[in-house]
DNA sequence: TAGATTGTTAATCGATTAACAATC
DNA sequence: TAGATTGTTAATCGATTAACAATC
């Protein structure tokens, strides 16, 4: 994926926290935080979270810290919450059914346009309202309906193939949970969602403090 | 979540990535490679990926490259993949059934032996040939059947109270797709995926990427 | 004004890359 | 032996943390 501006994707990767966390303390009627309450909150130091924020501009004022409603409308803003993204999901097994019945997606912003599958059966149904459609039709809805992002959850052989299809179009990032790395344009944001290399991350850290245990007996 | 060894985990999240293009490898009967290979494979640099495996091991021979057989195996038992992992998930919603369904885990040791759901129309039912269980039995089961890892695809308002049941038992990690932070023992091992910070990370850089082209014109 | 807390610069720490001697 | 490529040390780069002056 190309970079583009000077902010480092490790600071990026923290502003939905930030977000998330801002969001609970608006929940709870919590109108004023400061640096280090967020700390608190979220695990990061005062220090990081400042430099982070200064990233975008002075939000804060100091004496007092940051005004949590406006805080969180700015990182909204800065994340891009604040635009509609006609989005596809390409595959309407149980990982695709998932996303597309998860609505925080299409609240954020990102409405979910159609599901596409190459199963008869489900061709002509809607999963929490939204249909789904014939696969072949895909490239053809894309461009009529100007489609920005794709999501990929089809089996990994299906993969590529969709990913070459959407390539001819207009759009413009892919949210990938097959397990491999599209070849796309350079220009084509690819976000992946490698669901076994976070498991066996946890298997490495199981086996890890296993022999931590041995040793110190 | 602790760390336990000296190797970072920027180090340990590249290693599921190996293990997956080595195993392409091995498929397309490659059986030997140079990091220099390697490098444009996975898009690491060369010197990354001996680094890399140097913290595990002396693993390739100068002047020839690595096996390709032995490297993947090497990795496997480093990510602790030799190994049994009696695992269950929680919620039998899409994103649970997805996961039963992803054969792949049960094939890398991960042995998903029940599914948990307080809808009493799914219990007693299978899914990809794994029981639906009460969630009401889960702190029984969990201790009959030493389970090691449980995974969380509960609704977030419900992920806390599960993660609390699970943490009186001597469960060692928790995969956790609910869109919180759990708050566990010390010892536990928690690994998040939270997937709307992986979209909102999507379109913070097609707003950038907008941005930018405004700019050029 | 005094206290609090930011914004920002400088110091530290860690991860990546480069270079090359060792050696197959 | 000559060529290739590792293992490993040193250099660089980037990200995090510490410190503090600015200022609300």
């Amino acid at each position: 994926m190309e970079r583009f501006s000077s902010v480092s994707m490790a600071v990026v990767r923290r502003l939905p926290k930030y977000h998330r966390y801002l969001e609970e303390l608006i929940k709870n009627d919590i109108r004023r935080v400061s640096s280090q309450e967020l700390s608190k909150i979220t695990g990061f130091t005062a220090s990081q979270i400042r430099q982070d924020l200064n990233c975008f501009g002075g939000f804060g004022q100091q004496g007092y810290g940051y005004n949590v409603d406006e805080l969180h409308d700015e990182i909204g803003k800065i994340l891009g919450l604040n635009k509609l993204y006609n989005t596809v999901i390409i595959g309407a097994g149980n990982l695709g059914q998932a996303i597309a019945n998860y609505s925080f997606f299409d609240k954020s912003g990102f409405k979910m346009t159609a599901i596409f599958d190459v199963n008869p059966k489900l061709v002509g149904m809607k999963i929490n309202d939204i249909p789904v459609v014939d696969v072949d039709e895909l490239e053809q809805f894309i461009n009529e309906h100007n489609i920005e992002i794709i999501v990929i959850c089809t089996p990994k052989s299906q993969a590529q193939k969709v990913a070459d299809i959407a390539t001819r179009t207009n759009i413009k990032a892919i949210w990938n949970f097959a397990p491999t790395d599209l070849k796309v344009r350079e220009d084509i944001i690819v976000e992946n969602v490698h669901l076994s290399e976070s498991l066996f991350t946890i298997s490495y850290l199981l086996k890890e403090k296993e022999e931590q245990y041995r040793k110190k007996k």
